[in-house]
RNA sequence: GCCCGAGUAGCUCAGUUGGUCAGAGCAGGCGCCUUGUAAGCGUCAGGUCGUCGGUUCGAAUCCGACCUCGGGCUCCA
């Protein structure tokens, strides 16, 4: 029998006979290897261990360290989670079940409309332990359209699938479910359980076991909303106890962030009963913050060239037909009034106005670019399940902007737009930022080549230049022009999307804006609309999260409390406050009618960044004993003129 | 909007199979204590158990509808 010879990643070469698998090759190289193999990247694609090896591949062997294999785990895992669904339910059918970011799911539909309940997840959990305990062996097949129909007999979602595939029709939402180019596969274990599927597979389900289960959901077949709905059940699965173990704890973590809770807790903002669903109001404390979020936005927009207007919350019809809105948008706006025979709409964007306010005198290509800024609410009809505290609500306040500029300017007006943008977000103690490039989408796209040619060059050369690494939805633009959105990573590692840079070639045709240019001819102005935050509420609610409460000084609605440690050193206390105040420091004194230890752990409780405790030694110095939060221990006989210049600083620097 | 789940004092939660089950801690009021760095002591007040119906001799507890919230799906031109 002839041998084979295959070349590792390290660019070794091992020699081995004809017919070996992945899994002899793992083997060959080393015991630990051979315990640890899930699957074999073979030429660059992933194969099961089990499927023998091609003379002069190139083969390496994925383990759980890889994404590759943790992702082989997670779908792995959702298979025996419908093994074990089918089992329990017999009359049950599946349609998908990918793996997804930590974890995987799997659609099923129960016969005669049953659903799954929270107690449910014990039982299919139990029985995927039994199906992992008999350590069953995962066993490809290859089979034809034909076959795979007759296979899945009374499972009318997996004959959706292969006929989908079989048409060579797959769309990238059934990827996973099966082969390409007219073979199906499908994978076997144990004594019946059978699942359309491209695989690779772990070997054996004794691979598996470091999951839980963890919701039931409804979804509706292929994302479709006039499609049935299924039921999901959601679960995460990780190569070991201990990643399953930190998995769910920072699952708790960031359940403790919450902003919904912080907000609460804290004493910011509300949701009273009675307003209506997300509709929240602002207490002292949160006003103060979001007033600070929005004076700095100001700040900032007022040194960077903007001109700041103001529009009001509802407008006739005529102005949401010209613009479009009432053609594409009228499901997410709010429902018209009908005042003296006009019909009004509460505004879903700001855009119309500043167009109004652009299109109210005759402009030259000397004014150019305009830029108008405005802290406009708007409002949207938000399906209810949608509703999501202040990240989503239906009213809400954009800081939104719209440049009017000629469309020379356009690539030096996006450079210096996303550097500005950048550098607000800096200021928020952002600094991991990930961007997307959406183009032109296929079809009806409004406005020539050229343009769209020239914006998307513009909004590619302002990411390059600003050193943001970004990917590219290709076609994933809107149709009236190529965007670019800012995603930012909070202090737990996930991402927000909060700017979006948007080129729009519609609006000023629409309204039929034009400038004098230095030709004397009249031009259309190209259109940009920008928000840093997006919404001032939802960003709000990201801060919170990402600060899990701990405002920085320069936001702390509080940034220091006083304690007298009894009442003969109220007086000293209080002029701390009054000096403090006169710089322009937020402070309290807390009289010492509690404990200085019970005084102490409310101002860690609601996160002051700085406790002052004064007592006779302070009075005596002019000094103060500070217990800063996070700080391990309290500092005494600090000069009361140094925690001023270390305050001073700290607000001035934004930290 | 659709699927699943949940609603008990301002907050966090207990309330066994329907029968003194309307409770606790924190927060709040009052009094005592006069405090040197994360909860001093006592006491008082607070809830139509989300709402409305139904079953029952009897409902926080069982059933239905609705409202709100949560997790998903969808949506986010």
């Amino acid at each position: 029998m002839a041998d084979i010879t295959l070349s590792l990643p390290d660019g070794s070469q091992r020699t081995l006979p004809d017919g070996a698998t992945g899994a002899d090759l793992a083997l060959d190289i080393g015991p630990g290897l051979a315990k640890a193999a899930l699957v074999a990247t073979v030429d660059g694609i992933e194969r099961d261990l089990a499927v023998p090896l091609p003379d002069g591949a190139t083969v390496s062997i994925v383990t759980a360290d890889s994404d590759a294999g943790l992702y082989t785990i997670r779908h792995s895992t959702a298979h025996v989670l419908a093994q074990a669904v089918l089992d329990l339910w017999p009359g049950a059918t599946y349609a998908i079940g990918p793996p997804i970011d930590h974890g995987f799911y799997y659609d099923f539909l129960l016969p005669e409309g049953a659903t799954f309940s929270p107690e449910d997840l014990e039982a299919i959990d139990s029985r995927m332990r039994e199906i992992i305990a008999l350590d069953q062996l995962f066993e490809r097949h290859e089979t034809d359209a034909s076959g795979a129909m007759e296979l899945f007999e009374g499972h009318p979602y997996k004959r959706e699938i292969i006929e989908k595939v079989s048409e060579g029709d797959g769309g990238a939402e059934l990827s996973g479910e099966a082969g390409a180019s007219g073979v199906l596969s499908c994978y076997r274990n144990g004594d019946g359980f059978v699942d359309l599927c491209m695989g690779p597979h772990v070997p054996s389900t004794g691979r598996l076991g470091h999951f839980a289960l963890q919701k039931v959901a409804g979804a509706y077949w292929r994302g479709d909303e006039s499609q049935p709905m299924l039921q999901r059940i959601y679960g995460t699965a990780w190569a070991s106890k201990k990643d399953l173990a930190g998995h769910l704890h920072r699952l708790i973590e960031a359940e403790k962030r919450d902003h919904r809770r912080l907000a609460v807790e804290l004493d910011l903002v509300s949701w009273p009963e009675s307003l209506g669903p997300g509709l929240a109001v602002w207490h002292p404390r949160g006003a103060l913050i979001r007033k600070l979020i929005e004076d700095y936005s100001r700040e900032r927009h007022e040194a960077g060239g903007y001109d700041f207007v103001f529009s009001p919350h509802i407008a006739k019809s005529i102005l949401w037909e010209t613009s479009g809105h009432l053609d594409f948008y009228a499901d997410g706006m709010y429902p018209p009034m009908e005042m003296d025979g006009a019909t009004y709409y509460p505004k879903p964007m700001n855009c119309p106005f500043h167009v109004t306010v652009f299109d109210s005198s005759q402009r030259s290509y000397r004014d150019l670019p305009l830029r108008y800024f405005e802290l406009g609410a708007v409002y949207r009809y938000e399906l209810s399940g949608a509703i999501h505290g202040l990240m989503r609500s239906r009213g809400f306040t954009q800081d939104d902007a719209h440049i009017f500029c000629t469309r020379e300017q356009v690539p030096a007006e996006l450079a210096s737009l996303l550097e500005f943008t950048l550098s607000v977000l800096r200021a928020f103690g952002f600094d991991d930022f990930q961007a997307k490039l959406s183009t032109r989408p296929e079809g009806k796209a409004v406005g020539e080549d050229d343009l769209w040619e020239m914006a998307t060059d513009g909004l590619r050369s302002a990411l390059e230049t600003a050193g943001l690494s970004y990917v590219v939805d290709e076609g994933g633009g809107a149709f009236y022009g190529p965007k670019i959105d800012v995603d930012v990573t909070d202090a737990i590692g996930r991402p927000w999307q909060l700017s979006t840079i948007q080129l729009d070639f519609n609006l000023p045709e629409r309204f039929g804006l034009e400038y004098v240019g230095s030709d004397g001819e009249r031009h259309r102005p190209v259109m940009i609309h920008r928000a840093l935050m997006g919404s001032i509420e939802r960003f709000f609610g990201v801060l919170l999260e990402h600060f899990a409460g701990a405002f920085p000084a320069w936001l702390a609605p509080e940034q220091v409390r006083i304690l007298p440690v009894a009442a003969e050193h109220q007086q000293y206390a209080e002029s701390i406050r009054s000096s403090l105040g006169d710089r322009g420091y937020r402070s309290t004194v807390v009289p010492a009618d509690e404990p200085l230890g019970k005084r102490v752990r409310a101002g860690k409780v609601t996160k002051v960044p700085h406790i002052l405790v004064v007592g006779d030694d302070d009075v005596a110095n002019s000094t103060v004993g500070e217990n800063a939060r996070g700080a391990d221990s309290p500092e005494r006989d600090l000069p009361l003129d140094a925690f001023i210049e270390r305050l001073a600083d700290e607000v001035a620097t934004r930290v």
